[in-house]
DNA sequence: GCCTTTTCGTAGCGTGCGCTATAAATAAGG
DNA sequence: CCTTATTTATAGCGCACGCTACGAAAAGGC
């Protein structure tokens, strides 16, 4: 429904993003599973009625969280990677900035890789999640060939990388902080090596 | 109670090790949310009662679940990396051997990474979990610090090994297993490139 | 002013969950 | 054989879940 748009019938009284926000909030910290629909009507004041008209199920509404959530994630971080002026400077800041990030979102670790195991079997879900996997991925791979050409190279250390992105993600969720701090400077030595090798 | 001691009362019909080895597996394959004591009724051929005379409560069979898996882990995987005659072979033997694990029990990925994200909130199951990677970090650094001797080298890359093993995890039950071929095959070309550095 | 359309609020349906009260069964000790 | 100790089987409790039926409320269209 477009913003603005005449309507005939009852307005609405919640602000669709502002709702989807909140609900991605509840989804990160509690997980699918764990976020009830009795705290989603609290945590958006809405009643079920109203968050079932709107998004259709809780999967639905979940769906739009990670929506919003991976442009957040486009924004903040793989932006970083994208940047022309990249090379090996431009991964080490992504990994460095990656640590105040998750610290910023509170140690929830991601909401993407949350959903990895706890809330698997259903194909929808594991498809998204697929595509937030490979999403990143190629940025690593469009930011590491942009350095250097052998192809085959360029692939494991993306893989390489990968695997370290979301065990960092894991480790700021199961963690005080300590563990993801010595894998990002684990990483960041990785990178210098590589970078003067 | 201690194996074949004589006892009064009316005799189990269950051997109590099976018994938690078939749970493992359904914890491992579902979640420990996703497996409903219903399941675990028909799956252990125990009526409730039984199971809650034995093990307590539902987290109490988990926990017995966990000790197993974790000293299955101990003798499989983490043994290659205890050898004496280790090196980065051991290292490179225990990341190529960790995929057909993985596969050989099924793409349910690790039964105690995955209760990391989906479970949480439990400071038991929370203090569990931790032990667990503290485990497999300590593995990898002993590992490491028998071939070199710059501390703070082997403790960054010690981390960076235990988040590719933690995102090898990931991999394994999100993927149909090529993402994880492709980070063994970007850490094993990392270990090469220490090895001969 | 009334009709249509959409949303809102109250109330609650049906289901499946973790777990347990109760009592019958089955062993050893005396 | 009777008591004691333990495990078994039947039945179901109490609760929280995702979701929805229903009718009132609030806007535009004619």
């Amino acid at each position: 429904m477009a913003v603005g748009q005449k309507t005939r019938g009852r307005p609405r009284k919640f602000d669709e993003d502002e709702v989807v926000d909140r609900a991605l909030q509840l989804f990160w910290e509690k997980g699918y599973r764990g976020t009830t629909t009795r705290a989603l009507e609290s945590a958006l004041d809405m009643t079920a009625p109203s968050i079932y008209n709107a998004f259709g199920s809780k999967q639905g509404l979940l769906l739009r969280a990670i929506d919003r959530y991976e442009s957040q994630v486009d924004n903040d971080l793989l932006g970083i990677l994208q940047r022309q002026d990249g090379g090996i400077e431009a991964i080490i800041e992504f990994f460095e900035e990656l640590t105040p990030w998750l610290e910023r979102n509170g140690g929830r670790g991601c909401l993407v890789v949350n959903l990895m195991t706890g809330d698997m079997g259903d194909e929808v879900l594991n498809t998204r999640v697929r595509r937030y996997r490979t999403m990143i991925k190629e940025s690593l791979r469009d930011a590491l060939a942009a350095i250097w050409s052998d192809e085959e190279l360029v692939e494991r250390r993306a893989s390489l990388l990968l695997a370290a992105v979301l065990g960092l993600h894991l480790a700021a969720r199961t963690d005080d902080g300590e563990e993801g701090v010595a894998i990002v400077a684990g990483v960041a030595s990785q990178l210098s090596d590589w970078n003067t090798a």
